[in-house]
Formats: structure tokens, C-alpha cells, sequence
DNA sequence: CCCCGCTTTTACAACGTTGCCTTCGTTTAT
DNA sequence: ATAAACGAAGGCAACGTTGTAAAAGCGGGG
């Protein structure tokens, strides 16, 4: 096997055959005899082609590539979240023969000076944008007129794969009701965030399914914080110090769960026994924290898989396709509750 | 600004010049007069022109892409230490309008059923590989002869940019001796890998230094597991049924410190009043222990700069260079020690 | 025997660059 | 005054692939 390419001409040549009908073999297309098929894809198999990406690309007018982008802070967060629907994405982008460029983006996204080299360079067919983003960048997305799907995200206009915040946020605190609480908090943080707006929402449906309606001072939320094992601390404080403690808490991420339950333990308290705890995400460390906590389980690796599959079909043109609007067009990822000790007597 | 892209041929009519003298001007090659330099300048400026990649990788007979690879498991850990490296490759290809594509290879690594598919589609002018990988992987790179290079990982005939993992650990252990500690125990695990054999070798030097021979009883290592915070709650576990125990620990990395610390601390013992401890590598998590965990910092993103200049140096066509042997073409990266509560009176 | 429709195959022009070679002026040396 | 040298710009053929339009092959019916 040799190591220098090997060009379509080659394989022709050794066919006894044109190029064009070399082309149409390799790509299932047009009418070719059974009988000319196999010779060629036989002498492709032989010579060891491989069709150059450059030559192909240029020739079809698309790049072959997709981005993915993400803040840089999701990105370098010690829970690789990001990076699973990542891997999930490059698994997907694989059957489809594309290439994943990743890249980041700072926090505070400026146009222009910012903007991701393969968009000023329109090296992408198709974009990828996982996790909040700032708006600026969302804009300037939606002005290129270019195929993106967001990722645990949701804009208007643009079609998201999304995971299921609302029903988990549910199940979790269905899962501490039965476990005979009455009194349950709601940690939280950066309510703009849709993703914790739709997991307050859900806590606020299971109570309301047993008939309870939330009590203000139960929920615990700082709104313009990010939702962070700091963030997490202060509203362990926070919940020190009220004056009727409720006896379990539903937490917006694991990364506040644990702030909060480091805050419990250190200030003497015991989990589950004086406070139960529930977060979401089932990060990594989840499990190992001092008391295992319980979670809510996102596959992260499938709605990296869904949203590349979905932008596949947004790439390949169709100009019957009409734009998205918010709330259309998302595809929901439904997640699964893991019990651990942290809320169970 | 439209978002249709424009060819070098309306650049050239718009300036009034041939196509020829347009590439010229823009990849600042061959003689050309400052007029029509500015005049074409000009022109590609208003048309907002962009060179087609697929275009031009396909006229040079190169990619434009750079492969970064790293075990999926290393990817995957919660600390995002390899995440850091490839953003400093990243940093580095833009100045070298390169793309990194990148992609993890599993732990089992099999040739051919693993191989990446920018390898096996020969769409990468080069190679970065980051952190250990299989044996069978380096052996198909070696046989490939695509300019590679090696990042936290050695191997024979490939270049690597390396931590300076003897002298880190050095001034660690010194550190430890300068706060008056007279039995310092080595925590480590898989021997194999370069990094930590380097780094028993710089404890053993810090103790030469002061005329002592390294104890055989305190170097408590796993040598066939990987350096996680699993394996260090094992040695831990090994620490305190020591006969005589040691007043210090100089752990092989952060991980394994982190595991000794939890151990210790689960067993009553003090963090650094009974045992001091010392990890490697300065993970985010280090700083957040129970007890602040002094470390030696690495500069990770540096890593990935220097490795991709180094990359792109041997991508650049020169037959007059001779191949890699071991210990040759090492570029060593400095780093410096952290001092936290962990090791402090 | 020729023409007609059908299937299979081929030739050829893109695609947007780059690199080499030529051409055309202009200056400098002889 | 003429030849040589030089600098600047242009023309053209790659690069490897795809898509399209046209050609070739092939039976069968008139």
C-alpha cells in the first residue's frame, strides 16, 4: 500500500473506463451496468483511493465542514458536559462524512473581533452552537443566512435540540415529594437562562400537582449569577439562614448542589437526614461527591448526535423550507432520574 | 456586504488587473509595483473577498488541516487539562490559518478499525498527539511518515514538547524539605508513562541533593494503574498503614494527591499539620480542595502553542532534515510551584 | 436495412486558486 | 546605438472532482 495518493484518473485508467463513469460508481449515482461497477470498484480497491477532500469540495461547493461553538468557559468547565455533545456531534458528523471544526467563543462576544475564523472565512456548511451564547453572536448567526441548530440553548429563529428541563425538573421533585418532603426549596441562578427557567417551571408543576403552590421564600435564587459550585455556597448560606428551613432542596444544576451541600456539611448539617438534596445534569462528580447526590441524567452524547443529524438535513438545500420561529422546531431530549444517597432516608 | 462569495476574478476586473497579480498581491509573493498593489488591495477590500479554501488547498496540494488526537478517556476527565492544550493549538493554528480537527481515539486502540478518518482520508498536513497513546496508534503514525508531533508523551524518532517534569518536581520536593520535612513519601502510579517516571526522578534528585537516598519504604506506587483519585484513596490507604509514617507526601499528580488528601481526611488526620502534601499539575479542582492543594502549575495552553509551531515548522518542506531519535527534538516547558495550605506550617 | 427509443458511457466545462513561463516595457551597461 | 538585464504584469495549465450534455451501443419494430 503505497503512501502517495492516487487519483481518480488512475482508477479510470486501470478500469478500462472513463472518469465520469469512475465519479458515478463512487457516489451511487446514474445508470452503470453491474458488470463495469464491479471492475471499477474493484480497481479502486486495489489502487486504494481515496477521493481528495479538497477536489471533491470544490467541485461540489460546500466546504465538508460544520463548526462548533461553544463559550469558552463551558468548554474549560472541570465537568466535560460540553465536551460529550462534542463527541457526540463528531460521532454523527462521521456517517455523514463531515469534518467538526470546535471552537470557542469569549463570554463577552464582540462582532467582528470575535467572530470565528471558519465564519469570516465561510469554511462551514453548517453550524453548531451548544450552551448560552451571547446574543450578538446569535445576530450575527442569523444575518450569515447559514444552517445552525442550537444545542441545550433556545433562540428565536433558530431550531434547537433541547434537553427535557421541564419533565426532569418534574420527576426530581415528584421523586422528593414521595420521599415524604413537604418543605422544598429551589436553588437557582441566571434566570434568563431557559434551560433553569424551564426546571423552575417543572418544580413549580409538581407542587402544583399535589396542590401546593411555591412558596416565595423557598425559592432561592440568585437571577444574575451563573449557576456555579460558588454560587452554589451563597445560597447555602442563604438557606442557613431562613427562618423555617425547608427539609429538602431541588437544585437548577449539580454544580449549585454541590456548592449547596458543601455549605450544609461544613456548617454541621447532615444529607440527607436535615436536608435533602437533588440537582440536575448528573455530572461526573455527582457521584463522588461526599454524599452521592442524586440527579438528573442527560445524555449528552445523544443530543450532540440529534442536533448534528438535524443540521444534516437543514444543509442539504430544500427551498421549500420556511424559517423557524421560537418553540417550533425543537427537538426534545428526555432524561432519566438517578437516585443516589443524598435524598434518600 | 453580501453574504455571495466573490472570486479573484471579479477582484482582478474590479482592480483592472490579471488574476495572476491579484494572487500575488495578496500572498505578498513576487514583485509587484505599491500602485497596482494598493489598487488590488482596494478592490478585494470592497468586494469583501475571501480566498476559497477548498480552492486553494486544492492549487498547493495540502489540506489546511492540522489532526489533534488524545485518548477519548483523557478528553473525557473532569479536569479539563488536555481541553486547555488543544485550545493553545487552536490559539496557534489561526496564526497559521490551519484547522484543528479533532478527534479521540479508545484506550484499546486497534489499527484500522480505529484509525481516525482524517488519517485514513489523508485530510491532515500534520499531526498533533497529546497525552499517552497506544503503542499500535504511534507505530501507524511512524508508518504514515506525516509530520507529528508529541505533546505531554514521548516515544522514539517522534518530536514532543514536554513538561519540564524532573525540575517541577525537584523544586516540589525541595519546597517540602525547606518546610522541615525529613521523611517525604512518593505517591505515583503507571510507571510506564514518561511523565511520572521523570518525576520520581526529580524527588530522587531533590533528596540527593541533600545527601539522602530515596527510602524504598516511602515510595508507595501502583505501577500498572492509571494516576486517578481513585488510585491515590488506595495509596492513601497504604500511607497510613505504614509503620512510620511520613510527614510529607510528594504525589505524582493532582489526582492522586487529591485521593491521598480525601483518605487522610476521612481518617481523622490533618491536612498539613500531620501529613503535608504536594501534587503536580495545578488542576482547577487543586486549588478548590478541602484543604487548598499546593501544586506545580503547567502552563497547558502553552503547550499546545509551542507543539503546533513546532508542527508547522516540520510541515514546511525541508529534505535536508534528518528523523527524530528519543531524547533529540524535546522541547521542554518550565513550570513553576503553587504554594497552598497543603504544605505549609 | 434503417430508424427510434432506451440505456450505458464518455467528453468537456466548470469550480477558484496557484505557479510557471512568457511577454512587454524600461533601464542600464557596453 | 544596441544588446543585455531587469521588473512588472499577464496567460495558461494544472490541481482532482462533479455534473451535464452529448455520444455511443443496443435491440426491436417497421
Amino acid at each position: 500500500m503505497s503512501t502517495s495518493r492516487c487519483t481518480i484518473r488512475e482508477v479510470a485508467r486501470a478500469a478500462g473506463v472513463s472518469i465520469s463513469t469512475v465519479s458515478l460508481v463512487l457516489n451511487n449515482k446514474g445508470k452503470v451496468s453491474e458488470a463495469t461497477r464491479r471492475r471499477v470498484l474493484q480497481a479502486a480497491r486495489e489502487l486504494g483511493y481515496v477521493p481528495l477532500r479538497a477536489a471533491r469540495d470544490l467541485s461540489m461547493q460546500r466546504t465538508g465542514n460544520v463548526g462548533f461553538v461553544l463559550r469558552e468557559d463551558h468548554f474549560t468547565r472541570s465537568e466535560p458536559f460540553y465536551t460529550y455533545i462534542f463527541l457526540g456531534t463528531e460521532f454523527e458528523a462521521r456517517l455523514h462524512n463531515l469534518y467538526v471544526l470546535l471552537t470557542t467563543i469569549p463570554d463577552d462576544y464582540h462582532k467582528g473581533e470575535h467572530t470565528p475564523r471558519f465564519l469570516r472565512e465561510r469554511s462551514v456548511d453548517g453550524l453548531l452552537i451548544a450552551g448560552k451564547v451571547s446574543d450578538a453572536f446569535l445576530d450575527e448567526v442569523r444575518a450569515m443566512k447559514l444552517p445552525a441548530v442550537l444545542i441545550d440553548y433556545e433562540a428565536e429563529g433558530l431550531p434547537a435540540v433541547v434537553i427535557d428541563n421541564q419533565g426532569g425538573a418534574r420527576v426530581a421533585v415528584e421523586h422528593l415529594i414521595r420521599q415524604g418532603h413537604q418543605r422544598i426549596a429551589f436553588i437557582g441562578a441566571d434566570l434568563q437562562h431557559p434551560s433553569i427557567a424551564h426546571r423552575l417551571e417543572g418544580y413549580r408543576i409538581a407542587l402544583g400537582r399535589i396542590g401546593r403552590s411555591m412558596d416565595p421564600a423557598l425559592v432561592l435564587i440568585e437571577p444574575e449569577a451563573e449557576p456555579t459550585r460558588a454560587t452554589g455556597q451563597l445560597l447555602g448560606q442563604r438557606l442557613l439562614a431562613l427562618a423555617e428551613r425547608p427539609t429538602a432542596a431541588f437544585c437548577a444544576n449539580d454544580a449549585l448542589a454541590l456548592g449547596v451541600m458543601e455549605t450544609l456539611l461544613q456548617n454541621g448539617l447532615r444529607v440527607p437526614d436535615d436536608i435533602a438534596l437533588v440537582g440536575f445534569d448528573d455530572v461526573q462528580s455527582a457521584a463522588q461527591a461526599p454524599v452521592p447526590l442524586t440527579s438528573v441524567r442527560v445524555f449528552k452524547e445523544q443530543l450532540g448526535e440529534l442536533a448534528m443529524r438535524h443540521l444534516v438535513e437543514r444543509m442539504t438545500p430544500d427551498p421549500a423550507r420556511r424559517p423557524y420561529a421560537r418553540g417550533q422546531h425543537m427537538i426534545v431530549v428526555p432524561c432519566e432520574l438517578v437516585v443516589r444517597a443524598s435524598s434518600i432516608r
